[in-house]
RNA sequence: GGAGACGUGGCAGAGUGGUCGAAUGCGGCGGUCUUGAAAACCGUUGUACCGCGAGGUACCGGGGGUUCGAAUCCCUCCGUCUCCGCCA
């Protein structure tokens, strides 16, 4: 979230900037404003209180350590009348900080410069292309169909177990899936990211440090029992890691990725968009993640968009990248990259990755800082992105490598799964 | 799940109602000495908020209470350890 010293300071400029995801922020960043001025004022009064009442205190003890009852009463009579006042004023000063945080929760980050007006996804900024889309054979079908003409996955006894959106993986497809996982985890690895196994259920203070919670309940699967959550990502675990941490500057760039399934409850979606493995309730990810210096994380921003292009290429899928704009901006991102791949029987691009700079957004949350040149704490930069989400992968690998008769497997991917094609 | 013990600064560890933001040791940083280093010695070393500043306030796992005054007493939640039970 952003910084009181950011408002106070900025506030015309965040004013103008939040216009790029077409929010006005400016009745709100007032009334934030106004209620750090009460909350200053109110502090002041309060130290004075309690600085009168502690001295006091240290009177009565002095005396009667000294033997001088009578005096020492006299003063606690005195002290006691400052009570109430003080009582109320630490009363205001909480709600006067509840309040604020309860504001600052509300608003998303500020964009970065570079983050292209518009409403929605059809606003994206296309950056580049790269791939040849494939011609296929006539008769080709999309994934869903091949899924089951080559008993990969079986949708309906997911449905079964289970309910919509959860596939059931067989055979060669579950291979399949673990194959893509050991092959992300690797080059991930190859790339400097420290592997970590997370736990697939969070807390409430994990789920408000990257920005999940509040007022997002809805999208994430809650265990009431327990009050926990599933992840709905690997960033949430991943990230949370630096709660309350100090980091030291020297271990910057620090690099960590994960696999782990996925869990959304993705309600409102409907039609073609969940279709298949379109859009799942749950799903397996690689996701890596970056701690940063400030001045370094747009640099390093442009490094993971080129690992993540890395892997698809390795993968020979069709993508295309996209700057996204105001309007589809995630809330706590400053700036997203995404990865489309085309997927050629459906004949659409699908969304398989989005890599995101968060600036101190998420690190002001989750209280992560280090040391800056001055010896000062300022908070670092958090960054994430998926590399690389399975279903829509495996969706294009399906549909993209079709032949009569059997799906090829993209050579990288052969020692991974044991085999190079799938036939019936 | 049951019984008990415990949770203090980067770490170890003292502190059971006032003189405690907190002894001591280790570690870190700066210095003296040294060609350099080690050792020794000296100094320094938590975070946040308010204030132009002097300075003030808060924090001893979290929250609440008792008291003029709480690291210290009480309640509650969380966590760790030991024993028992259950179990992959």
């Amino acid at each position: 979230m952003l910084t009181i010293a950011t408002i106070r300071q900025e506030r015309d400029q965040l004013v103008e900037d939040y216009k790029r995801r077409n929010l006005d922020v400016s009745e709100l960043l007032d009334q934030i404003v106004a209620l750090d001025e009460s909350r200053r004022a109110t502090q002041k009064d309060l130290d004075a209180l309690l600085a009168k009442s502690n001295e006091i205190s240290k009177k009565i003890g002095e005396l009667f350590k000294s033997g001088k009852h009578e005096e020492g009463n006299a003063l606690r009579q005195e002290s006691a009348s400052d009570k109430d006042i003080i009582a109320a004023l630490k009363e205001q000063m909480n709600a006067n900080e509840n309040s604020i945080t309860q504001l600052l929760y509300q608003i998303p980050n500020r964009p970065h410069s570079s983050v292209p007006q518009g409403k929605s996804d059809e606003d994206n900024v296309e950056m580049d292309r790269f791939g040849t889309i494939p011609e296929l054979h006539e008769g080709a079908q999309a994934h869903w169909d091949l899924a089951s003409k080559y008993q990969l996955i079986d949708f309906e006894l997911g449905v079964k177990i289970t309910g919509a959106g959860f596939p059931l993986y067989r055979g060669k497809g579950a291979r399949l899936q673990r194959a893509l996982i050991n092959f992300f985890l690797d080059e991930a690895r190859d790339a400097g990211y420290e592997e970590f196994i997370p736990p697939h259920l969070v807390n409430e203070a994990s789920g408000i440090g990257t920005g999940q919670l509040p007022d997002k309940e809805g999208q994430m699967y809650h265990s009431a029992a327990d009050d926990l959550y599933l992840i709905p990502t690997a960033e949430v675990p991943l990230t949370n890691i630096f709660r309350d941490v100090i980091v030291r500057k020297e271990d910057f760039p620090i690099k960590l990725c994960g696999y782990t399934p996925c869990f959304r409850r993705e309600a409102g979606s409907y039609g073609k968009d969940v279709r298949g493995l379109n859009r799942l309730h749950q799903f397996d990810k690689v996701e890596i993640v970056q701690i940063q210096h400030p001045e370094m994380s747009y640099s390093t921003l442009d490094q993971m968009v080129a690992h993540v292009q890395g892997l698809l290429k390795k993968l020979e899928l069709p993508y295309r990248t996209l700057r996204l704009c105001g309007g589809d901006l995630g809330f706590a991102a400053a700036l997203t990259i995404d990865l489309e791949v085309y997927s050629a029987a459906q004949e659409r691009w699908l969304e398989v990755s989005s890599i995101s700079n968060f600036e101190s957004y998420q690190a002001n949350r989750l209280k992560c800082r280090f040391k800056n040149k001055e010896g000062k704490s300022e908070l670092v930069h958090s960054l994430n992105g998926s590399a690389l989400a399975l279903p829509r992968i495996l969706a294009a690998l399906l549909e993209n490598n079709q032949f009569d008769g059997g799906i090829r497997i993209p050579e990288v991917l052969v020692p991974y799964c044991g085999f190079d094609t799938i036939e019936e």
